[in-house]
DNA sequence: CATCTTGATTAACATTTGTTAAGTGGGTAG
DNA sequence: CTACCCACTTAACAAATGTTAATCAAGATG
């Protein structure tokens, strides 16, 4: 089931690896598929698992009481998905995950990967990286709501993020920075005008 | 210049060391005061280095090109704080980070730290446990952005985080909610009259 | 081909926030 | 004690956003 492709992509993950370490955390990944629109963790979910997206781009969203969805993540290739919730908190899940596109995935069991990582000291840098750089992400978007308006935020992702805006609906984009698709659209009039005066 | 109190505190950074590791920790940390006002990291810094805080509170801020100032960050007893610009990315700092009380610290140089980390193996979990408080602390912020009205986040602050509320201006407040300190004044008015009705 | 559904836009109005400036009160320095 | 400074409040107006609903366009479905 794993072609030379697959096999890299998943490689990249951990930047130094051997043929048998690969073998190894092989086995505690499952490679499968799920359709747009469909979920990869669901609502109140309880299950330590993390995605590592080989194809298609997914997103992370909580629903309020009155059923707005509100979108806080974004993921895509070549990157990791789980519900944080679960993972580091050890309580169900209030959000969830789910496929935009149709993606295709390694499904990873959190805690053997974990473990895994536990036992291999030479992966440690590799696990510091990886919550280092996630960090990093987190406290920068902090920032652009602490700093910056709602239309330099939707400016900058066009900019910096052209993955996100290229590829997802504008009321996903919309909530992502925390506005409404309304107000979205009319930021997006005011861009056009001004460009083209 | 240690008392036992100051050892104490030092020793909760990380849950599980001997008497020689303590003695190791201090000599990489240097004791010393701010006064309320005075700068931990000045902008454009690049002094590797992590406070500790054993008494006082202090916050990160930017400054925008107006001269605004924007807070993202506020840290207090038994906290650390750092620049993440610094230590993360390997750049000067876009941030400044203020005491806002006359503060006692535990200065430590940051690589020193790190590199004592790496050689000592049975520090690699208290290491990942503070990555990962620090990353889910910056992903629950996104969440009341993206979730949250101004009002909202201004009461789940005073109820959950009072710490920052009973100790820190108003005007910080206002801009660590992302609002101005009019419009908090105007939502605590709106509170106060809700409850009084 | 016609119909249905959904997302984006536009409009109209209410609400909130931003901006600027004027008061208010507490604390501090002389 | 007085004068000054600073944070907070309040006011007035402009600008942006939220809300609801109508319109438009495109894709899906029969």
């Amino acid at each position: 089931m794993l072609n030379k492709e697959q096999i890299f992509d998943f490689l990249k993950l951990f930047k130094f690896l051997n043929a048998q370490d690969i073998y190894k955390l092989s086995k505690l990944a499952k490679y499968r598929k799920i359709k747009a629109g469909e979920f990869f963790v669901e609502l109140h979910s309880e299950r330590r698992k993390v995605a590592y997206i080989q194809r298609g781009i997914m997103r992370a969203y909580y629903v309020k009481n009155d059923g707005e969805e509100r979108t806080v993540m974004f993921r895509w290739e070549k990157h990791t998905i789980g519900a944080f919730e679960i993972l580091l908190e050890n309580k169900p899940s209030s959000q969830v995950i789910q496929a935009l596109e149709d993606c295709k995935i390694w499904e990873i069991d959190y805690d053997i990967l974990q473990d895994f990582l536990d036992r291999h000291p030479k992966f440690e840098k590799a696990r510091k990286h990886m919550l280092q750089s996630m960090l990093v992400e987190a406290l920068k978007r902090v920032e652009t709501f602490v700093v910056e308006s709602p239309e330099d935020r939707y400016k900058k992702l066009l900019k910096e993020q052209s993955e996100i805006s290229d590829r997802v609906q504008d009321k996903h984009i919309a909530s992502f920075l925390g506005i409404t698709p309304v107000s979205l659209s009319r930021i997006r009039k005011r861009i056009s005008e001004k460009k083209s005066s």
